[in-house]
DNA sequence: TAAGAGGAATTTA
DNA sequence: TAAATTCCTCTTA
């Protein structure tokens, strides 16, 4: 299996510093920034210094600014229209506040790091479902290519380059180097390379994940247990280190680390008192409901689902 | 010692 | 009201 492009994988936690003013901030202090100075609306990303420090600080400034999933839905028709402003920035898991400023430890590093590739991977997905393209950039026609390009301009105020890349297919796309992306768009270029690399990585490592069957977060619906370990389960690439299938078929998977599972469970339900202890109790409610149960042959951490895909 | 099991009361959406 | 949370005791590996 190839790795994946420096991307989504390799999101080192040093980078997370590389830029003082994208560091994670706490519920809280996104509240109290809430009233959005000026400096939000014209934020625009930094072209990355190098593919790979750039890429990683770019997904954090990335998350630090995104604007709330709708907004940009209503927006995207009338993408050029000059009224962009952002809105309420989305609300984000709170994070730990140990997490915030310059001590951040490694686990901590980590919990954001995978938070941040989540919420990546999860905005992709809502791109692909309403633009209607593919998570692989490979199999995008011209014209797939032209709304991506306006979708990712407007999301980060970008120059306009649609015409620079125009009659090109997702493959030429893909084929291309950031320096060509340069060439075509002097302004951007590389912002936009670096961004084509997200998705390529993302559709490349993530096969299915944009099938939306476990997406619970934009039912409306409150998510169970069991959809956000499917959740999780779907999304290897960020957190095949917490949670994984031993054997997807059966529908077997073992916790690889409860406790980070467990704070992810506790940041969706906005429940900071989680613990393992908790969320397995609640695990085992679902033994006699029929939707989870021990395998036959018990291990610590390992559970299966009683209907797998 | 952490995980597992399950009772029971409480809280939440 | 269902689902989840919280707290608890006891057992198991």
């Amino acid at each position: 299996m190839g790795s994946a492009s420096p991307g989504l994988s390799n999101v080192s936690p040093g980078c997370l510093l590389l830029f003082p003013d994208v560091a994670p901030r706490t519920g809280t202090e996104k509240a109290a920034s809430g009233a959005m100075g000026p400096e939000k609306q014209e934020w625009s990303p930094s072209p990355p210094a190098t593919p790979e420090q750039g890429l990683s600080a770019f997904y954090l400034s990335y998350f630090n600014m995104y604007p709330d999933d709708s907004s940009w839905v209503a927006k995207v028709p009338e993408a050029r229209a000059g009224e962009d402003h952002p809105e309420e920035p989305e609300q984000c898991p709170v994070i730990d506040s140990q997490a915030s400023g310059s001590t951040l430890d490694e686990h901590s590093l980590e919990q954001v790091q995978s938070m941040v590739v989540g919420e990546v991977l999860k905005d992709i997905e809502t791109a692909c479902k309403l633009l209607n393209i593919t998570a692989d950039p490979g199999d995008w026609s011209p014209g797939n290519v032209q709304k991506w390009l306006l979708w990712t301009e407007h999301q980060y105020r970008l120059p306009p380059a649609g015409k620079a890349f125009q009659e090109l297919g997702g493959k030429e796309l893909c084929a291309m180097s950031e320096e060509q992306f340069r060439q075509r768009a002097p302004l951007g270029g590389d912002v936009l390379h670096a961004h084509l690399d997200i998705w390529k990585s993302a559709s490349t490592s993530e096969e299915g994940w944009t099938d939306g069957e476990v997406d619970s977060s934009c039912s409306g619906q409150p998510i169970h247990l069991w959809q956000f370990l499917k959740e999780l389960l779907l999304k290897p690439h960020s957190y095949g280190r917490f949670i994984r299938w031993l054997n997807k078929e059966k529908g077997i998977f073992k916790i690889e680390d409860s406790a980070q599972v467990a704070r992810l469970w506790g940041v969706r339900k906005n429940r900071p008192a989680m613990n393992y202890d908790k969320l397995s109790r609640s695990i085992r409610q679902y033994y006699k409901k029929g939707i989870i149960r021990k395998p036959d042959i018990s291990q610590r951490l390992v559970y299966q689902f009683v209907h797998p895909v």
